[in-house]
DNA sequence: GATGATCCCTGACTAAGGTCAGAGGATGGA
DNA sequence: TCCATCCTCTGACCTTAGTCAGGGATCATC
């Protein structure tokens, strides 16, 4: 298996590689095509640039400078804020940019060019298996303290969600309560899922010592959806769970969700009667963990 | 299209793009990395290392001085030619390099763990597609003098695979003659497809005025079966029939290439009575050809 | 045994990428 | 108003990667 994958690494690297980046500038360093394409159309912040590129405040000054001789770049002061400045591409710079583009098509068109029909088609459908899968692999899952940023855009995007797709709307106050302390050990555990450092999902964990825990707050961002991410979560909570002794696993959920029913029912979860008076439920589900099963 | 190839490079090139040679060596620059890595179990010869890693000569050899001063490797002359080096690799040298090896695993390991069975297995089904067509993809089709070392390489493996084969060996001398001058403009053409600089299949197009021209010598190497450069080596002898006015192709063949006769017939060859006396065909093909065919 | 070619080495040089310390202007809060 | 903080810039410095021009040893050939 590792193999195959290093096997991959090698031929992609080889291959694609050469329509990396790397390549496309043309005089141009390979540090100041990367600035140039990170500015963008508009307008951008320089410590904006120096985060997204991972570079040293020196250095990127530096390549700024450069790109400014050239005639490509234009730096100001920002407006709110007078210490940070603000790069823009000038008209010299657009072209370039869009010589970047034209350049990176370029060479990926010639990757297709001597493939016929069915083959660009599996290539493409397996590329995009690729580029999902390994998105799917580098998603972080941890547990999280509610009240962290990261934690409450999670939360926040649940509510919303539920709100927007509830036929009523949904209101948290008149919902069962899953405030912070639930969420926090040792009333409970968060999970928050993240891609990249940007937050992408999570679930909660209600523990009730030795009666049923609660899961709560499931939760998966629109553009990761379809990544498997529900299942990963789920099956990390109920690990959690496992290792506090719990037994059984509770939830209810709304008619309107049916992917999550349809994940809950395929992770093993049977309906029950209603074990609880929740005013937007529909569907009670139950799961009992066999303490020795893989997290 | 072009923007999906494109997606997926981002994606790869940043989640994969870390698990290159880049980041794999310790303290050790990636030129030393590399050196290590391409020295191998056994010695090498120091022009072989240069051009392989295609290095410049001063450069690896201040590559190598630095890799004896840590320890890593010892150089001696060799022993057929006192000019040219050979490298070997120390105990530590040894060492290190199954160092670069495991941590290469690790990561590659790492990147699967958080993939459940299913999606593992789809993941490495995708990457195996990928490699394989991007394989495909840049193999490289041109006419070739048939004198040229490729193309002898290619006639010479096309013979020992006949003769290998075939039920009762194969004796060029004996069979039909395809000599050097009719696969030489105007007389006819050979095709060389080569993968990164090493020749790996051939096919040859005799003409014969206005008759019915012959499809000669069709081969491709064990390793790259199965990308479909039997088919593309064919089209590109069709096309190539074509701008010459030819509007039949024939081709012999014998019993024993199952895949051939399968690919012929695929690709619009019927089966015909024979129309000459070659000792070693069992069946003979013909196609006619559109003149306003794609190529 | 002379000669030219081959192979490796050293020295000199360049460009890119990157790090660090500190200067200096702008800002925000006490 | 003052002071700590933030943001950017400059100068100084380093490593890596890579190129080029010889020089010395060795080899094949005449």
């Amino acid at each position: 298996m590792v193999s195959q994958v290093r096997r991959f690494n090698r031929t992609v690297t080889r291959d694609v590689g050469a329509l990396n980046d790397r390549f496309l500038g043309r005089d141009r360093s390979l540090g100041e095509s990367r600035v140039l394409w990170e500015i963008g159309a508009g307008a951008r912040e320089v410590r904006a640039l120096r985060n997204d590129l991972n570079l040293d405040s020196g250095y990127l000054s530096r390549l700024l400078r450069s790109l400014e001789r050239d005639g490509l770049v234009t730096t100001g002061p920002g407006r709110a804020d007078q210490r940070v400045r603000v790069a823009r591409l000038t008209e010299a710079g657009r072209a370039e940019r869009q010589l970047l583009d034209r350049r990176s098509d370029a060479v990926a068109a010639a990757l297709l060019e001597h493939l016929n029909e069915r083959q660009r088609r599996r290539l493409l459908e397996a590329m995009s298996a690729v580029e999902r899968l390994l998105t799917a692999a580098t998603v972080r899952v941890e547990p999280m303290d509610p009240a962290h940023p990261h934690a409450q855009h999670c939360l926040d995007a649940y509510v919303a969600e539920l709100e927007h797709r509830f036929d009523n709307g949904f209101d948290p106050t008149a919902s069962n309560p899953a405030e912070a302390e639930d969420m926090r050990p040792p009333a409970g555990v968060l999970l928050v899922a993240t891609l990249r450092c940007e937050p992408v999902g999570c679930g909660a964990l209600k523990l009730h010592g030795t009666q049923p825990a609660e899961l709560k707050r499931m939760w998966v961002d629109g553009s990761t959806r379809g990544l498997g991410l529900g299942r990963r979560l789920l099956s990390e909570l109920e690990a959690c769970a496992r290792q506090h002794g719990v037994r059984r696993l509770r939830l209810e959920t709304n008619r309107t969700l049916v992917e999550a029913i349809a994940l809950y029912r395929s992770c093993g979860y049977t309906e029950v009667a209603a074990f609880n008076d929740e005013p937007y439920a529909d569907h009670w589900f139950e799961k009992r963990l066999q303490a020795g099963d893989p997290g």
